[in-house]
DNA sequence: TCTGGGGTCCTGCAGCCA
DNA sequence: TCTGTGGCTGCAGGACCC
């Protein structure tokens, strides 16, 4: 399976037995802070931490260098620089990131069209139909880490196994620049003497639920009755972590992915009590998040609104809509609604806006008198309405009854019979 | 000491309805 | 007609992931 080399890391050695695996986790070593190096090679070999140097900002990446000195992803800005005071604090570069993500992901898909992208960073590649192609798992395993060294510049650690929730794991025990082959033979064994808290699906919440009950490895768990677990933990995460800890797994590598939210937030420099910046700022929101969804194809059926406190307390409202809509005048109109059954008991100190149950844009061509036009019908897509005329008189037209889709053939548009 | 932003999934509760 | 019950749905909150 692996050894221990002396970094607290486990590896396998070339040739390892990678019998009865198939399915491959490939994820990026510290990838922000890669890519800076590759960019600015001056940074090789220094505590880097990924975050904006001000205000509120927490560590987006940092460098195994910085992680030396306890800095973590997710920790304030402010506390990181005090772990490690002579880090560089560099800010977060994402269109460079996506571009380097992007060409990583075609090297996957250029072993196997079985690819599902979890995040910019790491990925899921079925690999059992490639072995006449490209050799067994493992042997692709080593193709792979070699050609995003040589073509990205950047080092990744890979986990082979059986099933994705033990790949998963294995990658992150390879970390960093190795990989770790699990044959289905020896799943068990290499699950059983791991902690709870290394399973996927196990944050610090019920890590610390489990070990008050004196399940600390993930044999302990296997060896838990169900509904002891489920007492603990709920049923469905009891199933799902039982399961998982006999080395059960029947998930699937999934090649699509449909969103199922898209939201923006924003947590203010200072905290915000003026009800009408807050208003403001839904707006804004809302605009963004409409954007997102008529690029997406997309409309939202209901509306979220989420508010944080000073103190962190943070509270969420939702409305389902009776007509969905991608119109973010709309969406505000929403928000704004809904910020309004808050009781505002102290400063703001984040705000966002989610749209939820999306669904595929009614149809894809629209007639629109618009007033600007002199009451003329347009046709197009809703997108284009917004971008020639703008998201307000859209709406507007839409209220007005003015503004219809239709599948296929467009209506006869009437004129306009009130003035408003 | 201070805690981002963008997501998914699960649970508990309340209201509605048959 | 009233009451109890169970299923469904919407909503709020929390845990978790990167």
């Amino acid at each position: 399976m692996g050894r221990a080399d002396g970094t607290g890391r486990l590896v396998s050695a070339d040739g390892a037995d990678d019998s009865g695996t198939g399915i491959l986790h490939v994820d990026m070593d510290a990838f922000y802070a890669a890519v800076e190096v590759l960019d600015d090679p001056t940074l090789a070999g220094k505590p880097i931490i990924i975050g904006a140097p001000d205000g509120r900002s927490v560590v987006s990446s940092a460098s195994y260098e910085a992680r030396r000195y306890g800095v973590r992803s997710a920790m304030p800005v402010s506390q990181a620089i005090r772990l490690c005071p002579h880090a560089l604090i560099v800010p977060p570069h994402f269109d460079r990131y996506r571009a380097v993500s992007v060409q990583v992901m075609e090297i996957f898909r250029s072993f196997t069209p079985l690819v599902e992208q979890l995040s910019i960073d790491e990925a899921f590649l079925d690999v059992r139909g490639a072995r006449r192609l490209w050799g067994s798992p493992g042997r692709i395993a080593q193709l792979i880490r070699a050609r995003v060294k040589d073509e990205a510049g950047i080092t990744c650690s890979v986990g082979v196994a059986a099933t994705k929730h033990v790949a998963k794991m294995a990658s992150t025990i390879s970390k960093p620049d190795g990989m770790l082959v699990v044959p289905g033979h020896r799943t068990l064994e290499f699950l059983g003497a791991r902690p709870v808290r290394a399973m996927w699906g196990v944050g610090p919440k019920a890590a610390e639920v489990l070990e008050g009950r004196g399940i600390r490895t993930i044999a302990d768990l296997r060896d838990t009755p169900l509904p002891v677990l489920a007492r603990a933990l709920g049923q469905a995460s009891a199933h799902r972590l039982h399961a998982l800890a006999r080395g059960e797994d029947a998930r699937e590598v999934e090649t699509t992915r449909v969103e199922k939210s898209i939201s923006h937030e924003e947590t203010f420099h200072t905290d915000v009590s003026d009800v009408e910046l807050l208003r403001a700022e839904l707006l804004r929101l809302a605009d963004r998040v409409a954007v997102r969804l008529r690029r997406g194809g997309v409309e939202a059926g209901g509306v979220a609104i989420k508010v944080r406190f000073a103190d962190f307390a943070t509270i969420t409202r939702s409305q389902a809509l009776a007509e969905p809509t991608a119109l973010g005048q709309r969406i505000g109109e929403v928000a704004r609604e809904l910020l309004g059954s808050v009781e505002l008991r102290q400063a703001v100190r984040l705000i966002g806006v989610r749209a939820e149950r999306l669904r595929e844009a009614g149809s894809s061509a629209l007639a629109l008198w618009d007033e600007d036009a002199d009451w003329k019908r347009v046709e197009g897509t809703l997108d284009d309405a917004v971008s020639r005329f703008g998201d307000g008189a859209v709406t507007r037209a839409a209220f007005l009854g003015r503004a219809e889709r239709h599948p296929e053939v467009p209506r006869t548009p009437r004129p306009p019979e009130d003035s408003d």
